[in-house]
Parts: C-alpha cells; structure tokens; sequence
DNA sequence: AATGAGAATAGTAATGATTATCATTTGCGA
DNA sequence: TCGCAAATGATAATCATTACTATTCTCATT
C-alpha cells in the first residue's frame, strides 16, 4: 500500500499506532487534528495508544514532510495532510470552520517582499480570521482568536 | 503624560506594574516581548512586580488596543505595541529578528478571498519565515519555526 | 489630607499542552 | 527464529498560561 511505503521512505517503522494515524488523516473526514483529537478518535476505535505516542508520531510525520503542523493561534497545534499543494487557512472565529485557498498573487508579492528585505524565504504562514456566511446569518459575535 | 490618559480611557487604574510595562513597550528597544520577557526586564530594574500581573496586564492592554498579540508559531505569545499601522511579519528563523512591512496588494487580496467565500474579515495574521541577510552570509541553516 | 470601596497586586496553586524518562514490547533484518 | 535497536505506554516533568486569595493600592469623596 501507499501508506506503508511513505512510511517507511521516511526511516519509520511500520507499527499500528503509525498506520492507524496517518489512516486518520488520509481518510481526509476532519482535515485539521489535534494531537488531543487523534487521541480522543483513536480511543473511540478501542486502539489502545498512549498519548506520547500520539505527540512523537505526529511530530515525526510533521520532520518528515508527512503532515504540517499549524497553529491558528488556538493555544495548540493542529496537523494536516501535506498533500503538496502549498495554501493558507481562513478560520471561522464563530463556529471554528477551516477553509483553505491559494492566491498566486499573494505567494508572488511574498517572496518579492522578502527578496527586497535580503531575507530568503522558506515557509510562511497566513491565516484570515473572520465570520462565516453560517455564523454570520447566526449572527455569532466576532471573537479575537 | 500621554501613558496616562491611554491607560485611563481603556478605564484601567495606574499602577506601577501598568506604567512600567508600558514603558517597556514605548521605550521601543525591543519591539516584540513575550510575558517572561517583560517579567524579566522588570525584575532587572529591581521592579517587584508578579508574573501573573504581567500575563493580566498584557491581556488588558490587548483587549483594549493599547498591545497586539502575535503567535509566530512559537508556542507562546508575543506582544507589541498597537501603532495603529497594520503590518505584517518577516521572521529570521536564524536569528529570530523580526522585520515588519505592509503591502497594499495583499490586504486588498485578502478581503476579494474573504468575501468569494462569504466570510465577514476581521483579523489576518501573515508571517514570513526565512534567512535575513546576516544569517546567510554566516551560513546559519534554515531552521522550521 | 484622611477614608473607604472596589480594583489591582504578589504569590502560589492549578491547568492544559507538550516533552522527557524509562521499563517493556515490537518490527524486522540477519 | 533470534536479537537488538526502535517504538511504545504509562507517568513524571516542563513550559506557558490562568485561577485563586489574602493583602495592598488607587482615587473619588469627604
């Protein structure tokens, strides 16, 4: 299988804990995991895991270009499938939606920026926080994220 | 002074602890501190002051506009002084400089985003990370934020 | 200037997320 | 199959932050 083979490309060992993660995240049903969510999913499944295990793993997976991490400013990270395709985040304040985009405009202006300022780029971030067309109509308030 | 009124429109009393922090922040030396940051500036100035008033002042100051509160996907908050200007980050992972710009394009880019997929905007965070130009030419490696 | 009520503080305990430790178990190449 | 390094689960430790509480301080009113 694909996974077995990412899995061990990397120099990690094929063990449950591992397959069943990254199972969780190929299933693609939530995209954005805590390490508290995996853990809470994998103990619905009765797989018994620690949650050390989980936090190792998922920081393996997030050095060996598996997963990213991201931070949404929530106090925790979060992880999400690297499926090569760079883009950034909008956040629901209201409900906690997260939806993605890319803007190749915006990818462009940012290196140009950085060039200018004799920085090389690696990675960056960008994260909109508003209010959703659902929340909005709910008429959730705003909330600082 | 000018401290003073900012300090009793957001109806907080002065205090010692209040004055200093913000001080800290005008005197501008460092722009951008964490909570053990300003804890640590104080207690070198021989300022008896808790690091639980320190994280309440910062998160007053924050709700009333006087701070920002930024992440930088670094496990703990950093604080800065609201200018009024937005802008945007450029973080050197190898010295951990941080730059700041504002690019018009961007903003407006950010909004047609938000709004194509009936989002209501009211925050962004967008940082970059990358080698400033000392870091490079001492060969400092990239490094993940 | 003295006073008093409520706000603010320092110290410390508590929390939540994450990391380190370590004895035991497991994957997998020889 | 065997053996050993790698991986695991349980738990303690750490780090940033928040909650709690008795004491102190600010400041509007005397």
């Amino acid at each position: 299988m694909d996974i077995l083979r990412e899995l061990r490309e990397s120099g990690l060992k094929v063990t449950i804990p591992r397959l069943r993660i990254l199972q969780l995240f190929q299933e693609g049903t939530i995209k954005h995991l805590s390490a508290d969510d995996v853990y809470k999913l994998l103990l619905a499944e009765k797989i018994d895991v620690g949650l050390a295990t989980i936090y190792r793993v998922l920081m393996q997976f997030a050095e060996a270009g598996i997963l990213f991490r991201r931070h949404f400013e929530s106090g925790h990270a979060v992880f999400e499938l690297n499926e090569g395709q760079h883009h950034d985040h909008l956040v629901c304040t209201g409900c906690g939606k997260v939806d993605e985009f890319v803007d190749e405009g915006i990818e462009l202006r940012q290196h140009e920026i950085a060039t200018e300022r004799g920085f090389v780029l690696h990675e960056h971030a960008l994260s909109l926080y508003g209010t959703c067309a659902d929340c909005t109509a709910k008429k959730v308030p705003p909330r600082r994220p």
